[in-house]
DNA sequence: TTTGAAGTGTTATAATATAACATTACATTT
DNA sequence: AAATGTAATGTTATATTATAACACTTCAAA
């Protein structure tokens, strides 16, 4: 990981450090003391670290989650749970192959992968 | 299909035959003229039409999408043409079941599956 | 005929995201 | 050191997406 300016540091820490993906406005309350003050702010902050490749934007949450230490770059698969609203990123090479072949089957040219599990976490199962 | 109210159908005819894939604005745009006056009633169609099982949502573009005829309940997958914009559900069985093996693995009980791809389609590639 | 559920209408507001432009910090060249 | 260029930051305003809250209508079933 490079070195971070401050304010994209103070970013991602709070992104890894929460239990549940937060939103750019909850970091931007949660921010307020390292100087970020007005929301396009935070999504320059969040827009580079998504550039970085340092975190993921969860779609279906508009929340933002750091990347798993062995991120496969451009693909992303979250569990997301219904009732606590944890979200845990998956790994998973075979599902890489399985996106080629629907891909190759679709004549479609694939660059990025975003899978979105909806259900229940083990803990609240 | 069951028989929709007239609204619901003429917001579901309409993402039907749009070429790609609007938004809720968007649909209140085009159909004024069909009552649609305030956002809350697109909106209001928009979920029913979801609870329903007739469309989708593609989160990464707030836009809405007719689901396939073969559409298998809690499972959607789109390619996403970054070029033209054009969003294409694709079909695979075998990707349903990988993400259901996948699940099992993190033991989460997944009962909704979305899947964004993005690239270039074939007319575009 | 009333009553209750689904559908509809309307106003206001919340939540998410970007545009546009000004200023500052700081490394590199001169 | 002064000049220059670029990335980062600050600020205001506004666009876009979505929901809350409450009133009214319709119409089938009791």
């Amino acid at each position: 990981m490079e070195h971070l300016t401050p304010k994209l540091q103070s970013v991602y820490d709070c992104i890894k450090n929460a239990s549940t993906p937060p939103g750019a406005y909850d970091l931007l309350d949660q921010l307020r003391t390292q100087g970020f003050r007005a929301p396009s702010q935070m999504y320059r902050a969040l827009n580079r670290l998504l550039e970085l490749g340092l975190i993921h934007k969860v779609e279906s949450q508009n929340a933002f989650i750091a990347c798993h230490e062995n991120h496969q770059s451009g693909a992303s698969i979250f569990a997301i749970c219904d009732s606590c609203g944890s979200v845990e990123e998956l790994s998973s090479v075979e599902f890489t192959d399985q996106v080629k072949a629907l891909s190759d089957r679709y004549k479609f040219d694939s660059r990025e992968l975003a899978v979105e599990l909806k259900g229940r976490c083990s803990d609240c199962a």
